[in-house]
DNA sequence: ATGTCTTTGTGAACGCGTGCACAAAGATGG
DNA sequence: CCATCTTTGTGCACGCGTTCACAAAGACAT
């Protein structure tokens, strides 16, 4: 399984100091203008006209700095002592992210998570359009679901061609995570979005997002186990007593509540939430 | 609904240059723990006794300097010449990220998603204990799904409290999703994940990460346009020919296919993908 | 014991992202 | 037309994260 075709690294000697000449978005950028369309989208419905940079970030959970930044990314679409049209915003960075175009996509692996995917509307609203489900199982083909027929994989390479589908969801298990992924990308989808808990390999030119839940709960168990040991030990002193293990027997499934990992209390802000991202330009 | 309570961002002055002193795992560590651990439980169950930090880092997709830096955090759990021991690691990143103990968690919002979630087996494979489902439609509440009964939002503070549980999952409608975790929060919970799409707030001390399918669908729409200009317009030249557009009155849906985004071809690595995270210290 | 070979652990440099703070821009009122 | 007030757009500094590159550490063979 791990066998390798690696993933790329080399900093790209071409591209030098500057970010990609003249109008690169940066990524942590792009990632939250969809974030901002949200807000923006609900301000929308409620027709108000314009909005500032503090209500804006206020709503959409950042700082409104950052925000006036990302938008400057853009261009100068706001007005000084105004703030900006919120349809005009609405529609720019509907633009920016190719939301004004429709994109199909197909979903591979109608189990349960397939079905949820298939069923939520929050797909459509944005243009994106289930253009097929699949799956591998000859007693879930034929099945109806969300108002669509479940494909045979058989068919991923022709459904793909004929609705010019580049985009791809991966809700298989894991072991058939990477043969469904080349599939999909020998059929010419380049962007995919796994949720299955797998490290996908990809030929260049190829986006995936990872959509991991345990990987999440985790992320959550760590700072619930230091909060809990902060309750405990809330004074300094890095606190040695704990490289005594010896590959234990048992690790798994033990109420141990160990107190030992004391950080500093009272840290402060938010921290960010950040998963691996592979891509590569053709 | 965008009321306030604000997100706090003071740099926490007591903490100063350092990290939290001493031994404060850094953020984008832990969130790379869960990686190597799965990568790590495949190779136990595999028999294999040792890897390289090379092995490893292909076997998680990330770069091998990365992962001993990584695993520095944690101690010097390696033996130079060899590599690393897996069992002990196994063990050691358990440990860290508290999966040596049992997290009972509540799932609020048994729908398409919750069901998904509910019948997820990758949620107790890792010490993640479904304490109880919970919804508050009373068509809902009373069925079993995935061999446990669906609780109504009535329990909420009862169950929380007497399971003693630290973490929540919301999977409500975006419009209930601030009432739920309010509830949740007040009754205990200081841990939440959510995939409704909505900025959640919480006071200090409560930390939430979010799941978006939305988000994520849009940030690869974003570099899927982006490759389909490049193919169209490949050379340098900034492109003014976009700012026309005033405010049209249907902005979505629409096969536009504008290539006037030119970013250069070919900028290499992979970049990250990043979502916030509120947290803080009580 | 000594040398060789593999691999870790980390110092250092660099780039990205964030947030402060402020000047410039423009609206608004007189 | 001018003064004032609001809010944008951004220069700047700082800290975090990533990666290179290499010395040190230890295994292993002779
Ligand atoms: N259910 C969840 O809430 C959840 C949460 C996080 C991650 N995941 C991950 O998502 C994936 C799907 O989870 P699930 O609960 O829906 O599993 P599931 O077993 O219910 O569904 C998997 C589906 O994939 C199909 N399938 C298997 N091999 C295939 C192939 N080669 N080509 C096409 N289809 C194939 C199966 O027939 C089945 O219908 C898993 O990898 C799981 O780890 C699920
Ligand atoms: N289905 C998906 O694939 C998907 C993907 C991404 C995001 N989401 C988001 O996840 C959430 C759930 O999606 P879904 O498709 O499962 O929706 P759903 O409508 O199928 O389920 C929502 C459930 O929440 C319950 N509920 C409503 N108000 C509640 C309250 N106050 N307290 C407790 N329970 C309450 C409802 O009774 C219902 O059972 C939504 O916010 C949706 O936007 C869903």
């Amino acid at each position: 399984m791990a066998t390798g075709r690696s993933t790329q690294h080399n900093p790209n000697p071409a591209a030098g100091t500057r970010r990609s000449r003249g109008r690169g978005i940066p990524d942590a950028t792009v990632a939250r203008l969809p974030l901002y369309l949200r807000a923006l989208t609900a301000l929308s419905e409620r027709s108000v006209p314009t909005v500032s940079s503090e209500e804006l970030a206020a709503a959409a959970g950042v700082n409104s700095a950052k925000l006036r930044k990302d938008f400057s990314y853009l261009g100068s679409y706001g007005t000084r002592g105004v703030g900006y049209d919120v349809e005009y915003l609405v529609y720019q960075i509907s633009r920016e992210l190719g939301l004004t175009q429709d994109w199909p996509v197909v979903i591979v692996g109608i189990g349960n998570l397939g079905h949820a995917l298939a069923n939520y509307g929050g797909f459509a609203s944005r243009g994106f359009r289930v253009a097929a489900l699949l799956d591998a199982d000859p007693a879930i083909t034929g099945n109806v679901v969300a108002g669509l027929p479940v494909r045979h994989t058989d068919e991923m390479e022709e459904i793909i061609r004929s609705e010019r589908v580049s985009i791809g969801v991966i809700t298989t298990p894991p072991g058939a995570a990477q043969q469904v992924c080349d599939r999909l990308v020998a059929a010419g989808v380049t962007s995919i979005l796994n949720f299955a808990p797998t490290v996908l390999n990809v030929p260049d030119g190829v986006d995936v997002r990872k959509v991991d839940l345990s990987i999440e709960l985790q992320i959550l168990a760590f700072h619930e186990q230091r909060k809990a040991g902060d309750e405990y030990r809330d004074d300094d002193g890095p606190t040695e007593a704990d490289a005594d293990a010896e590959v234990p027997s048992a690790p798994a499934a033990a109420v141990v509540s160990t107190p030992e990992r004391a950080v500093a209390p009272g840290h402060g802000h938010g921290h960010e939430q950040g998963q691996e991202y592979e891509e590569a330009a053709g």
